[in-house]
DNA sequence: ACCGTACTAGAACGTACGCTCTAGACTCCA
DNA sequence: TGGAGTCTAGAGCGTACGTTCTAGTACGGT
């Protein structure tokens, strides 16, 4: 892919995650990307929605790696929530309290307004409610409260970035993660199901 | 208090859920009052942005209160969680999924950008945490852990708004209720205190 | 050497923004 | 009737927005 479009992206994406769309012109973006306004809109002939479409789509998909990565990582569930909570405390402290998440808040300062954009974003968080409900499925949980449990997840952590950012205070985020733990944990899993007994199904795609 | 500031602060209100804190023009905002710039800017002198904080801390305290009520209402504050979480769905559902919160929207979008707002939301979501933890303590759950469920309880409902919007779909909301509510009942009480037991202590100013 | 495609470059367009300002209207008390 | 304080009214300020447009450059294949 082309190194100006990829600049543009990552650019944007940083964009958004300090003021949103709306508050983001795309002088800022060429300015910081560097690129020029033709540039972009070759890229992005949709303009400013395209671009955005594109910023969702790519980030959504990398904080999905992100989550299958930390998941692999650790054997037991419970101890991935809490990592990828307490890493993402320690990002929002590292960063100054700069939004992790750019798809949150564009997602609900346009839901109402633009339809491609909220189609987009709700395509991004149906993706990793997917990604956690099938590792708690894998860990012998029932299909629909695992699903439940997905969904609790995924709004918990976005509610917990806003909590974080508002306050300036990362260990909002890793309380919740605690109680997130806490809730996995106490649900009940089938007896038969065990990541001794069974071999783990593959998972998307590896990078080769 | 002044109708003129009334319909100002209202009709703000209302433009921000849609479109946030950028994408809502002081041209908007009058015309929709109706009021005309002069008496906006006779209201508040700080403009935009004075006129953003007033609607935070007054949007802000008519949610507590409402969460008193809704709290008040049911003995049981599981029931309570259920109550919240299944009204808020209802209502989104009812407004064509417009959202409920114009604080989490403005927080998200402003918080790395303007000081004065961003404390203004940690402010409120202060309350909210404040008022659901006193209930959990009441409950006989120990202080730290009613303020981390209390803490885990707003996230999940900001983060459900986003999710549910997004989706467009309330039942998001009622799933996350169903878990939060799971993760209340599940925490140990201290054996000793119980509302048959326990004069529930007054809260807040009750209205005359 | 030539051509077609991919990409860069930035001036210019019309529109809309937040805000300031001066003037007028209303209300209440004397 | 007068006057002070409160509120309404909206034209106009400078600036910035997203987008379009025409022109130019770089480069691979033949």
């Amino acid at each position: 892919m082309s190194p100006t479009r990829e600049r543009i992206l990552t650019a944007t994406n940083e964009l958004f995650r300090r003021q949103g769309y709306n508050g983001t012109s795309l002088k800022q973006v060429t300015e910081s990307a560097p690129a020029t306004v033709g540039s972009l809109y070759h890229f992005f002939p949709g303009g400013k929605e395209a671009l955005a479409a594109a910023v969702i789509e790519t980030s959504g998909a990398a904080y999905r790696e992100l989550f299958e990565m930390i998941a692999d990582a650790e054997p037991n569930f419970g101890e991935a929530i809490i990592a990828f909570f307490d890493g993402a405390a320690a990002v929002l402290e590292g960063t100054d309290f700069v939004d992790i998440c750019p798809i949150g808040t564009v997602a609900r300062e346009v839901a109402s307004t633009n339809d491609t954009l909220r189609t987009a974003a709700e395509k991004v968080f149906a993706s990793w409610v997917d990604a956690a409900e099938s590792r708690l499925i894998d860990e012998g949980i029932a299909t629909t409260e695992a699903h439940e449990l997905a969904v609790s997840l995924v709004a918990s952590l976005e509610g917990g970035f806003l909590l974080a950012r508002a306050a300036r205070d990362g260990d909002q985020l890793r309380v919740i993660g605690r109680q997130i733990r806490r809730l996995v944990d106490s649900t009940p899993r089938s007896t038969g199901a065990s990541d001794l007994m069974v071999e783990p199904r593959p998972r998307g795609k590896k990078r080769s």
